[in-house]
DNA sequence: CTATTGCGGACATTTAGCATCCGGATTATA
DNA sequence: TATAATCCGGATGCTAAATGTCCGCAATAG
């Protein structure tokens, strides 16, 4: 049970994109030395993004990664998403289906309740990462962060989108 | 985010048990036998439910596993934390407090936003787990299967008894 | 004493995650 | 038009974890 990392990775490369003027973008070097992350692999990890619908890339010189949609539209779920994709973590492999016990007229049309108890819970989960969006996190985190650590960011992004 | 099949071997497994009369129980091997799995594997996975104080051991001849606790007391929460332990899936490795911009006086005690929210989705799915007992589950599986089945099964535990 | 059973460690195999690199395509800019 | 910046997808290697087996030891019933 354990989440990749590249799903801290891109949420907060995403809420760096969220905190932008709408439509503004970061090249996927840039939001790797924002974290220091190993560039290559943050590369690899935005591609994912892109596919999943989350970012919209702009290919060439001058360009990046900006968020296909408006901050509060995006979820976490949908980084999760497209990070690890929609897999459930639990995966049920019919085990009830095998044994010496099992009836030929064996009914298994109605599902197993233990795998049906663990895909609510996991609904749960999903339910409320996708109840919490990109602009939440965004604004929580400039209300929080001191002056100084503003003032860094404001000219470590000047000298980026130069 | 996968979780380890032997979740599905034991929570089965414990769905047997509780359907046992109290005190009852079966060896590794026929808890493996019922549902076609493989014997040394799912031992392994038993010792790991008993460390985790799900059942009891009963070593020697005539002995096996059986719930530790009634069974309405065992959720699937329980299982699955013997079996995969209590560390969140998501795992926060502080790259905030990495790059270019971190200020000398950052101020982390403050939790990260990001960070919290999956913890908050995480506590959800747990609560759904824990929520559902070993007792509901059993009851259910019983009452949903065919006359033919409960058959096969009483015929199945009286030689595994005896 | 012997057969049964759980316990823990060692070990091998397979799979998934982490990370890098490269060639090709696209585009702004000089 | 030439050049540099940038994304894209695939190939590749490395590491960690999950999967699965085996063995010797300890406990216990008969
Ligand atoms: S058969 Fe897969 S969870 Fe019950
Ligand atoms: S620093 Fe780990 S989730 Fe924000």
């Amino acid at each position: 049970m354990k989440m990749t990392e590249g799903v801290e990775w891109t949420a907060h490369a995403c809420a760096l994109l969220a905190a932008l003027p709408p439509g503004i973008g970061l090249p996927a070097n840039a939001l790797a030395e924002f974290h220091a992350l190993a560039p290559a692999y943050m590369a690899k990890h935005m591609q994912a993004l892109a596919r999943g619908g989350v970012v919209e890339s702009v290919r060439g010189a001058g360009g990046g990664y900006r968020l296909a949609r408006p901050a509060t539209d995006i979820s976490l779920w949908d980084i999760v998403e497209a990070i690890e994709g929609a897999e459930p973590a639990f995966r049920c492999s019919e085990i009830r289906q095998q044994g010496p016990c099992v009836t030929p007229n064996g009914d298994f049309r109605k599902p197993c309740e233990i795998h049906s108890a663990f895909g609510k819970a996991e609904m749960a989960w999903r339910a409320h990462l996708k109840s919490v969006s990109l602009a939440d996190i965004a604004t929580e985190v400039t209300r929080k962060s001191s002056p100084q650590k503003r003032a860094a960011v404001t000219v470590w992004l000047q000298e980026k989108l130069a």
